[in-house]
RNA sequence: CGGGGUGUAGCGUAGCCCGGUUAUCGCGCCUGCUUUGGGAGCAGGAGGUCGUGUGUUCGAAUCACACCACCCCGACCA
C-alpha cells in the first residue's frame, strides 16, 4: 500500500507534518516542543553544516566553543535584549537530585547560588569573554562562529519551523570601527543569501528590517527572506549590526593607533535547522521531499530489477563500475540491492525520502547497454547509454539544481504583489506571496497593518528603488516600497 | 499561555453517547512458497499498560476529575 501523503492543496500544515515525518526527516520527543532529529534529515543538515562552515572559514572566520549556560546575571545588563528574550528562557536553579522514599526528586539543598539561564544566544556570554580577549586596535578584528545548540521556550511549536531546542551556528564578531563591522554585516547576509539561492535552490530577498521586527540589542537586523509554496514568508537567515551595544555593557573598549579607548563594534549572525523547513516547503510535492542535489546526502539511487539471485548476480556485476565512475566524479550513490523490497517499493520510497536521480536497470538494459534515468524534480523518465554516463549525470544533477531554483524564483515572482491602494493589499495577501506597498515608515502604521491582516513588514530590500509615492495605509508620503507578507 | 479538538498494536482506525463474553478492521511486522520494469500474491503467525494517574462502580476503552502529548485558532517569537 501507498504511503498517502496529504496533498498541499488540501491541507498545506498538514502536508508538512507527513511529510517530515514520512521522509523520516524528525520526530516529537517526550520533551514538549523538542524535536527529534532522525538520520535521514541530521544528513541533510549536515550537508548545510559543511557548506556554510566552509564558507565561513573562507572569509576568515574561525570556530570556537562557548557554554550553554548563562548567568542570570549577564543577561540583564543589556536591557532591549533581556527584554526580548525573558519570557522565553530556560532556568536553572538547582544541581542535584536526591531519592526521597524512593522518588526522585529535586534536592533543596542544592539551589544555585546564581541560576543560570539556558542560552537562547550567546551574545551575553560571548562578550563577557570578549573582554578579556581585547586590549588594543592589533587584537581586532575578532572573528568567530560556533555551532551550538539554544533554547527558547516556545508556546507553539512546529517540526524545524520553531522548536523549543534547535541546532544552529552564531557568529560573534568584534571590529574597531562602526564601519567595519557594517561591512561584516553584509558580507555575511551575502553569503547567507549565496547559500540559499546556490545550494538551496532557494531565492531569497536581501533587506534590512524595520525597528518592530530587529534583533533584541542591535542597531540594525538584515536578513534573507524565502517565500514558500504556500504563500507564506519565512525568514531564512539573519545577520545584526550591534554596534557598541554588547561592548558598553560588558565593558570591551580597545586602544587605537592614537592611543584613545573606544568601545569595540560588533555583529552577529546565524541560521538555524530552520532552513530545512525552507528547504522542504520550497520545493517538494505530493510526492514526498524534494533535495536540491548540492544538499543531498544520497544523490543517485541505483535500483536494480532482476529475476533470481543469478539474475541479481548479472547486475550487480553490471553496476559495480557504474557506481564508481559515478564516485570518481565525487556524486555519492547508493545501491539499493536488497531483496527484501520490490522496485516499485524502492522507487516510491526514495521520492519520498528526495534523492534527486535514480537509475533503474533489469536485464533488458543488460542487453541494450542502457539505463533508466528518473529525474525526481520533473518525475520523468528517459533511457540513457551506459558508455558516458557519468557525465550525463553529472550534467543531469547540474540541470535539477538549476531546475528547482528557476522553478522557486518563478513562483515568487508570480505571487510578489505590487498594490496602490489597501484594499488591493489586502486582495493580493489573500492570494499569498509577498506584497510590494508603500509604507509611511512608522511603527505605528506597521503595527495597524499587522492587527488589521497578519501582515508584516518582511523587510526593506537592499538598494530598494527610492519612488515618491503615498502609504497604503495612512496616505502619507513614503519614499519606497517595501515587501509586505504572512509569515511563518 | 487562552479557546476548541484528538489520544485504542509500529501506522491508520471501529467500539465510547447508552459501562457487562476473548477489544474491530486495514496497512506494516514474522515464517514459508510463488514473485520482482511503479508501493506483489497466497497460506500461516506474533503483537495491546485502550495516553498517564486518581476516583465512581460488583464491573471502566466506555462515566468524572487532574495531568501529559499532539492538531487547529489566537497572543508571543528565528
Amino acid at each position: 500500500m501507498s504511503k498517502d501523503l496529504t496533498k498541499r492543496a488540501d491541507d498545506f500544515s498538514k502536508w508538512y507534518n507527513d511529510i517530515v515525518a514520512k521522509a523520516g526527516l524528525a520526530e516529537h520527543s517526550a520533551v514538549r516542543g523538542c524535536m527529534v532529529i532522525k538520520p535521514s534529515g541530521y544528513a541533510i543538515w549536515e550537508k548545510m553544516q559543511q557548506t556554510l562552515d566552509k564558507m565561513f572559514k573562507d572569509t576568515g572566520h574561525v570556530n570556537a566553543y562557548f557554554p550553554l549556560f548563562i548567568p542570570k546575571s549577564f543577561f540583564s545588563k543589556e536591557a532591549s535584549h533581556v527584554d526580548g528574550f525573558a519570557k522565553e528562557c530556560a532556568v536553572v536553579t538547582h544541581y542535584r537530585l536526591k531519592n526521597a522514599d524512593g522518588e526522585i526528586v529535586v534536592d533543596p539543598e542544592a539551589k544555585l547560588e546564581e541560576e543560570l539561564i539556558v542560552r537562547p544566544t550567546s551574545e551575553t556570554i560571548i562578550w563577557n569573554t570578549y573582554r578579556g580577549w581585547v586590549q588594543s586596535y592589533r587584537d581586532l578584528p575578532i572573528l568567530v562562529n560556533q555551532w551550538a545548540n539554544v533554547v527558547r521556550w516556545e508556546m507553539r511549536t512546529r517540526l524545524f519551523l520553531r522548536t523549543a531546542e534547535f541546532l544552529w551556528q552564531e557568529g560573534h564578531t568584534a571590529h574597531a570601527s562602526a564601519q567595519e563591522a557594517i561591512e561584516e554585516t553584509e558580507r555575511m547576509l551575502d553569503v547567507y543569501a549565496h547559500f540559499a539561492e546556490n545550494y538551496m535552490a532557494m531565492p531569497v530577498v536581501k533587506g534590512k528590517k524595520t525597528p518592530n521586527e530587529r534583533f533584541a540589542g542591535a542597531l540594525d537586523t538584515y536578513c534573507i527572506e524565502a517565500m514558500l509554496q504556500d504563500g507564506k514568508a519565512l525568514q531564512a537567515g539573519t545577520s545584526h549590526f550591534l554596534g557598541q551595544n554588547f561592548a558598553k555593557a560588558f565593558d570591551v573598549k580597545f586602544a587605537a593607533k592614537d592611543g584613545a579607548l573606544d568601545y569595540v563594534w560588533a555583529s552577529s549572525w546565524g541560521v538555524s535547522t530552520r532552513l530545512m523547513g525552507a528547504l522542504i516547503m520550497s520545493h517538494s510535492d505530493d510526492n514526498g521531499l524534494v533535495i536540491p542535489p548540492k544538499l543531498a546526502p544520497t544523490q543517485v539511487v541505483i535500483v536494480p530489477i532482476y529475476k533470481g539471485d543469478e539474475g541479481l548476480a548479472k547486475i550487480n556485476e553490471a553496476v559495480a563500475p557504474i557506481k564508481q565512475k559515478l564516485e570518481a566524479k565525487g556524486i555519492s550513490v547508493k545501491y539499493d540491492n536488497r531483496d527484501s523490497q520490490r522496485p516499485g517499493w524502492k522507487f516510491a520510497e526514495y521520492e519520498m525520502q528526495g534523492v534527486p536521480v535514480r537509475i533503474a536497470i533489469g536485464e533488458r538494459d543488460l542487453q541494450s547497454l542502457t539505463v533508466e534515468v528518473a529525474r525526481r524534480d520533473e518525475l520523468s523518465k528517459q533511457v540513457m547509454p551506459i558508455e558516458g554516463l557519468e557525465q550525463a549525470i553529472e550534467k543531469l544533477l547540474t540541470d535539477i539544481q538549476n531546475n528547482l531554483f528557476k522553478k522557486a524564483l518563478e513562483r515568487r515572482e508570480k505571487t510578489t504583489h505590487t498594490v496602490h491602494t489597501f484594499d488591493e493589499f489586502k486582495q493580493a495577501l489573500e492570494k499569498g506571496g509577498f506584497v510590494s506597498a508603500h509604507w509611511d515608515g512608522t511603527p505605528e502604521t506597521e503595527q495597524k497593518i499587522k492587527e488589521e491582516t497578519k501582515a508584516t513588514i518582511r523587510c526593506i530590500p537592499l538598494n530598494n528603488k527610492q519612488e515618491s509615492g503615498t502609504c497604503v495605509y495612512s496616505g502619507k508620503a513614503s519614499t519606497q516600497r517595501v515587501l509586505f507578507a504572512i509569515a511563518y
